[in-house]
DNA sequence: ATTATCTATAGATCTATAGATAATGC
DNA sequence: ATTATCTATAGATCTATAGATAATGC
C-alpha cells in the first residue's frame, strides 16, 4: 500500500519534511477554503518554507491540492477501518461508520472539513469513503439486514445525509454523539430497517476511534 | 414579492437590460465553476457589455453572484410553489417535491446545477429550497404521516440525499424519472413510512413544472 | 443636463521559473 | 559534485476606478 518509506540520507529526510509541510500547509487551508481561493505564497508562508521549494515536489497547485486531499480521505478510510474491524453484524458496521464519521468534526476536525467539501467529488475515488460505503452497504443486503434496490443511489443518499450532518455537527459540536446517532438511525430506515431494530444496533457500545493515526 | 417593476423610460429599460445579462452570465459561468475561478472579465464578455458596467448595478463581483444565487434559488422555489400547489397529502407534497427536485437536471440543468454547487450552504437562507423542505416535513408529521425526531437533521438529511442524488442525475440524465423516484421511496422510508405505502405514493400521478417561469 | 455605458489603465495580485545559496554525499 | 531550498523577478493575470463617449430626459 502507500508505504512511506524513511529516506537513508538526512538530505532525503529534509525533503521528506518540506514536503510533508507543503502537504499540511494545504491541507489546513483546504479546511476552510476553496482550492481557487487560496494562493502558493500563502501555502508556503504556512508551511515555513520559501516559495519556489513547492515546484521541487509538485508539478503546480493544484497537484499539491489532490495529493491533500487524497492523504485526507486515506485517513479517514484507516480510522475507519481500524475502529470497525471486530464488528460482525455487517448493518452494525455500516451503522457505526455512520456514527463515528458523524463524531468526526470533533475528533478531527480537520479531515471532517475537507470531507464536508470535497467528499461528493471524490465518492468514486478508490481512495475515498465511497468505495467501503457501498461495500458495506452491500454485505449487509447480501446478509438480508438492509434493503438495497439501486447502490449506486444508496451510496449518494448516504454520502449525501453524512455530509449534510457533518455540517450540523460542525456548527454545534457539542451535540456530535447524539446527531450522529440519530443520523444513524435515519440511515437504517432509510434502508428499510424498522425503527425499533435500527434504535437498539445504534444502542450497541461504538468503537472508538485510534487517537493516533495509523501510519 | 419581489415584484419586477418594469421601467417607465427607455434608459430605464436599458439599466435593466445590462443588469439581467450580467444576472445570466453570472448564473450561466456559476453552473460550471466556483465564484473565485470565474473572472469579471468573462462575465462581462459573455453578457456582451463592456468591463466597467459591472460596477454601475453592483459594487463587486461578490455581489453579483450574490444576486444570481438568490434568484436561481427564488425560481427554483416558486417552481414547486406552482406545481405542488394543489396536492393535498402533506406525505405527497413532499415527495412530489422531491420527486420534480430529482428531475430538474433534465427540466432546467441550469437551476440544478447551482442548487448542487450551492444548496448546503443556503440551507438556511430564506430564499433557500430549505424553509419549504422544513415546513413540508413539518406538515407531514402533524398529519401523523410522517415521523420527525429532529426537524434541523431532518432537513439536513434530506437536503444532502437530494444534491447528491442530483450528480447522479446529472451524469446520467436519462434515468431521472426512475432515480428520482426511488429516491423519493427511499427518503420517506427515511421518515419512517414503510415501503409499500412509499410506493403507493410515490406512484401517484405527477404534476409538471411550469414550462415558462414564474416571473 | 443627466444618465448609462464603454475604454483604458493604475496598482495589486498571482504563477512559474531562473539563478544564487546552502547543505549533504561520496 | 550533487541536491534541496531560497530569493528575485518576468510576464500574465485580475479588480476597481477615472475619464471619455453615447444616448436619453426634460
Amino acid at each position: 500500500m502507500g508505504g512511506v518509506v524513511e529516506p537513508a540520507n538526512r538530505q532525503g529526510r529534509r525533503k521528506a519534511r518540506t514536503r510533508a509541510a507543503l502537504v499540511g500547509a494545504a491541507r489546513q487551508l483546504l479546511s476552510t477554503r476553496h482550492p481557487a481561493e487560496i494562493s502558493i505564497q500563502e501555502i508556503t508562508d504556512l508551511a515555513d518554507v520559501g516559495f519556489g521549494s513547492l515546484y521541487g515536489h509538485f508539478q503546480s497547485k493544484t497537484e499539491l491540492f489532490e495529493v491533500a486531499v487524497a492523504e485526507v480521505l486515506d485517513e479517514h478510510g484507516a480510522l475507519l477501518e481500524v475502529a470497525l474491524a471486530d464488528i460482525e453484524d455487517p448493518a452494525e458496521v455500516f451503522a457505526a461508520g455512520v456514527r463515528l464519521t458523524g463524531r468526526l468534526p470533533r475528533s478531527y476536525p480537520q479531515i471532517a472539513e475537507i470531507t464536508m467539501r470535497t467528499g461528493l467529488d471524490y465518492l468514486h475515488s478508490p481512495s475515498g469513503i465511497g468505495p467501503r460505503a457501498l461495500r458495506d452497504l452491500e454485505r449487509a443486503h447480501a446478509a438480508g439486514r438492509l434493503r438495497l434496490e439501486d447502490p449506486e443511489l444508496a451510496l449518494h443518499c448516504t454520502a449525501g445525509s453524512l455530509i449534510a450532518a457533518l455540517h450540523l455537527v460542525s456548527r454545534d459540536p457539542q451535540q456530535a454523539d447524539r446527531i450522529a446517532d440519530e443520523l444513524a438511525v435515519t440511515m437504517l430506515r432509510m434502508f428499510g430497517m424498522d425503527d425499533g431494530e435500527a434504535r437498539e444496533v445504534v444502542g450497541r457500545p461504538l468503537p472508538t476511534v485510534p487517537q493516533d493515526l495509523p501510519a
